[in-house]
DNA sequence: ATCGCCTCAAAGATATGACGTATTCAAGTG
DNA sequence: CACTTGAATACGTCATATCTTTGAGGCGAT
């Protein structure tokens, strides 16, 4: 899924360094230096430096070196620098920012779905919120979360807008940071449960605002809960 | 703002070729072939598949060569990705993907900037309505387009969050593309000025849910205006 | 005829040496 | 002190060599 090879690895070194502000803005590299570091070619180097350029971590300048660009210019909806910060110790910040993003998108999205879904999508979506019932009854924590993700990347994709759509890994990441982050303690609420039940009957019977509603409510919780536990 | 040097001319050659779909999905490409194409040396070929690469657009793989991949898998959030679909046959599904986009993202925006604001924000957004006004009352509509993008953009990093921010610049181009398609015809409209006031006012007095509803009026005006022109 | 294994070649992946070029910094000059 | 100029530096580009992976076709056995 992700950039193959020595360039890849490189860049998860390069890119988590990054992203965590252990080389914080200003921080200049040069590539010598990184080839040795890591032991590899100007080839290999050059363009892991390359796709971070890409996506406006760094850039780079002759006579200067690789210059670490300050966070207000990268490319913060780009997955891999999503993964990074979600990874280090700009976690609680990306946490906040996807809450926010969640709560703008997913009720949006829920909306368009109940008239855009395709058949085989309701289908799915009834089916999975059946299932997700049942995993929470059995307090199948691990399932629970895999439904749960398929689910909320199911409306998104459902929703008929391919940049929504897209958002469907980057929630599928917080449900499993979220679950992880738990500690897997006890298990889902009812009345969240009932609430995707809700969300797969309005978009079923292409009710948009109730979809909407009763997406909110669930996102509103899922952020209150990220509240409580960042502070 | 891009990439620089000859993997950046290199990329915007091959990126509008793939996102305008004169290369489609599944096309396949050879390093060497390219080198030739387009008379550069294989590192520069090399750098600019591998930053297509990191944005999803290409698989590179040893025995096949540089596919092109399907549209499904793009980040589509990434700018530059965005400004090559804008550009070209396939602008007008980016830019109803952009509105529903807006539609969801702003108006969370402008009730989040009625909270998070500081004093300089809420200082510009009041100046920005007023410039507004007057750049629509003199019928000056390039001013007023470099205004209403500011506003748009302020609004939207205001909110505090960065992924809001973010979207700033892409909004711009949406704006600037509009009046760019309308040709100029007539002056904005009293009643969309009147709203960009209101949520300046809503903001600055901390009226999220003012903010929130006058910014969705203005968005859906947007959206069904955009409806109407794609058909 | 079908399946499985083997070999070979195609194309990318990586390493390296050479040279070009812009840019910074500082020495030198008025 | 301001300006000019030159040299050092680190990236940019090219060319070449070698390695690695992998798809396709051949070959034989079942």
């Amino acid at each position: 899924m992700e950039i193959q090879g020595l360039p890849g690895r490189l860049l998860d070194e390069l890119g988590p360094a990054i992203a965590s502000g252990e080389l914080p803005e200003g921080s200049v590299l040069r590539g010598e230096e990184l080839e040795q570091r890591f032991g590899v070619s100007r080839t290999v180097v050059r363009e892991a430096v390359r796709v971070l350029e890409g996506m406006r971590m760094v850039a780079s300048r002759r006579r200067v070196g690789i210059t670490v660009l300050p966070k207000s210019l990268w490319d913060v909806f780009d997955p891999m620098v999503i993964r990074w910060r979600l990874a280090g110790a700009d976690r609680p910040a990306q946490l906040r920012s996807l809450g926010s993003l969640r709560m703008a998108v997913e009720p949006a999205a829920a909306a368009l779905a109940a008239t855009h879904a395709t058949d085989d999508d309701r289908r799915e979506l009834s089916s999975l919120a059946v299932e997700l019932t049942v995993a929470a009854r059995d307090a199948d924590l691990t399932t629970f979360l895999r439904h749960d993700i398929a689910f909320h990347a199911l409306v998104l994709r459902a929703s008929g807008n391919e940049m929504f759509a897209h958002l469907g890994d980057t929630v599928g990441a917080v449900l499993t940071g979220r679950t992880e982050y738990h500690l897997m303690p006890h298990q889902p609420e009812p009345y969240a449960i009932r609430l995707h039940r809700e969300v797969a009957d309005a978009i079923c019977s292409g009710h948009a605002e109730e979809a909407e509603q009763a997406m909110r409510t669930i996102v509103t919780g899922a952020l209150e809960e990220l509240n409580q536990q960042l502070g």
